[in-house]
DNA sequence: CTTTTTCTGTGACAAGGTCACATTTTTTGT
DNA sequence: ACAAAAAATGTGACCTTGTCACAGAAAAAG
């Protein structure tokens, strides 16, 4: 499986410029747990990731983190490559959740197509207003919705990913990705035990009501 | 004074594309108060604001808002253009803060012009990563920051915009723009009061000590 | 097989949001 | 001008969520 089938704009790219892709973009991969892009400084390029799963997440000050989104097969991972364009001003963490493979392209790479493809400024474009929306449907979350139903939604989520029942996360995990503390999501674990929804144990969280654990986070 | 002077990216435009956009786009004004965008079927076009002040923000379905950024002079409004970017999948709402005129650019025509133009994709793209890192702006102050130190902020930027220490502003209306509730507010500016850095009277606020109030804000 | 580290549990308290009103000021209608 | 209505503010009780300070249990490391 090449480049190309994982980054489809660059059928719409001059032969030339398709070319250059293949020939600069290199395959990487990082282990799970990786740090892959840290703050504006930190300028990999453009990643197109073949296997795995990153994570977006921003921290404050005192160590405190929130995951904007996440990663797939096929994604594009623009903000490893904020420093090309100069309005964006603002620091964002990438790490890897599973081992991930991907495809680098370099930053002068993309920053000379982006200048020059119309095509490729539009893509990117897209790519953008993609994660802008993900990052607008997460503030209507904290916003709007409280803390268990949130919880709920994010153990369902997490179940739908890893196709399984049983879930193999710390509630000071969970915290990071909810940007809320480790005491407030074992309490509220807890309740959901009670309640018979979930069973947990050390490292584990097994769900054992997914039908009313979803009715409980719908209104 | 004309499109050209506020819309600076038409200079490296093609001559025909100059020309329709001088012949398309339509000046036109609101009056303080009037919503301008609501939604994502909502498809004005591109706005280029001549004079005014106009405010994005979010809605829950029970009426609370918060304030996403502003737009002034020779900003662009791009959200009232979503319609065409299909990648777009949130509702916003433009609303005019103060009585404004502004040119608007037909979504047919942007549509065509961002797809034919690196340059104006390119331009698109830095206005969307500019709204962008307001959105994150925004999201780290609601994640990180205590509240009272968000409303301080928010008086003092206030202040600044209205080039006055008399804001005229009601706590519903500050509530509406923090994402808070009025009570709170009311309660926040009491204690501000009595510790000597704003006087209350209905409907407007008087900042009395305007380096305390930041330096509170600080830490 | 003891020591250290990681993870979970819990109670007291603080901050901020919600609810239900009361009171005051301004606007509106006649 | 004056009563009625509307808008703005004030307040206490209570709920949810975050903070702090620990304690205990399970797993990992030496």
């Amino acid at each position: 499986m090449s480049l190309a089938q994982y980054f489809p704009v660059m059928d719409k790219l001059p032969e030339a410029d398709k070319k250059t892709l293949l020939d600069t973009a290199v395959l990487r991969s990082a282990k799970q747990g990786t740090l892959l892009h840290s703050g504006q400084n930190d300028c990999m390029g453009l990643l197109v990731i073949r296997s795995g799963q990153l994570r977006a997440y921003i921290t404050s000050d005192e160590g405190k983190e929130i995951t904007l989104y996440r990663l797939f097969e096929r994604d594009i991972c623009l903000f490893s490559a904020a420093c090309v364009m100069s309005s964006i001003q603002f620091d964002i963490m990438i790490g890897a959740e599973k081992d991930t493979e991907f495809w680098v392209i370099p930053p002068w790479i993309y920053k000379g197509l982006v200048e020059r493809s119309a095509e490729m400024a539009n893509y990117v474009n897209q790519l953008m207003a993609t994660r802008f929306t993900d990052v607008m449907w997460l503030m209507e979350q904290v916003m709007w919705k409280s803390f268990d139903k949130r919880l709920g939604a994010f153990l369902l989520e997490e179940s739908n990913l890893e196709n399984s029942l049983q879930l193999k996360i710390t509630h000071e995990q969970i915290a990071a990705h909810l940007g809320s503390a480790r005491e407030v999501v074992t309490r509220m674990l807890k309740y959901f035990q009670n309640e018979g929804m979930v069973t947990l144990t050390r490292g584990a969280i097994q769900i054992t009501d997914a039908e009313r654990l979803e009715a409980y986070c719908e209104d």
